[in-house]
DNA sequence: AGTTCCTACTACACGTCGTAGTATCTACTA
DNA sequence: TAGTAGATACTACGACGTGTAGTAGGAACT
């Protein structure tokens, strides 16, 4: 099944997106699907089969991947949540033709803070000096 | 009814608001249930009454307002398409904290392509000339 | 062998979306 | 003035997505 966008996920899908991300570091990349449910189960009563079966459905959905171990799976997520939440910004942006692509970033400028222009200034120089480095259009070899 | 964001539109939604934003302009800004539903004809078999529910459904929804003219009633999109289209990355980015940022502006900036960069530059450089001019905060009073 | 824990399968209610029919109202026409 | 054309309101329904969870059955530990 084709990766379904983020932002068309549910409330209990996105929270347990939210659980898997918060609960996964690079030293440890998965979790059971009991480590989830106690997580959620200290903001919400929710029975355990219930994250099973939205968690089966992220897989299905690609968000997330599973592997066997012994007889439960172990989940993780298959993007980090930057890289989720910049897809679909793409995705966004992606929708309107070139001509009114300029204008939607005006708008979209128009609302940021300035620590985030700050932000989107340093980011912009990080990726000119990647290109200006790399000759030719390869690009995108970085932290992925 | 809170307005609803634009990728959780359906299909034919979706397909309305491309027609109502290519049918309006400023000297026109509105349109009938008639004119989208012909324009909606050319490309498939829809049935008149299917297009007025979908737009009665956007206008509960705060994509459209209407107001009556004679027996009908003229409708207009609430925001531009790039306006909406900012306001959805905007949401988007606005789901990570403020840490994670920065990393997802990275990401957002490694799958862009040399326009647009180019164009954010530009873009970035609009809004500081503005902010720069007009002392204190008020700023978006542009273009509207 | 029993208990415990895990997954697979199944189910259901509710909301959304695409789709459209029927009823009704209004204005213009013959 | 009665009829016709065209518009909206109301109603409906099936498909699908999502939240929710029970039950069955298998595997592992005691």
């Amino acid at each position: 099944m084709a990766r379904k966008s983020i932002n068309r996920l549910g409330e209990l899908e996105r929270a347990v997106m939210e659980t898997v991300w918060a609960m996964t570091t690079p030293e440890r990349r998965t979790v059971s699907v009991r480590e989830v449910h106690q997580a959620l189960s200290t903001g919400r009563d929710i029975a355990y089969t219930t994250v099973m079966t939205v968690m089966g459905r992220l897989a299905e959905g690609d968000l997330l991947s599973r592997q066997r171990s012994g007889r439960a799976y172990l989940y993780a997520a298959v993007g980090t949540r930057e890289e989720l939440t910049a897809s679909t910004m793409r995705e966004q942006l992606n929708t309107v033709n070139a001509e009114d692509r300029r204008a939607a970033i005006l708008h979209f400028l128009d609302d940021a803070s300035a620590d985030e222009i700050s932000e989107l200034k340093a980011a912009l120089a990080e990726v000119e000096a990647r290109q200006a480095g790399s000759i030719g259009k390869d690009s995108k070899g970085v932290r992925r």
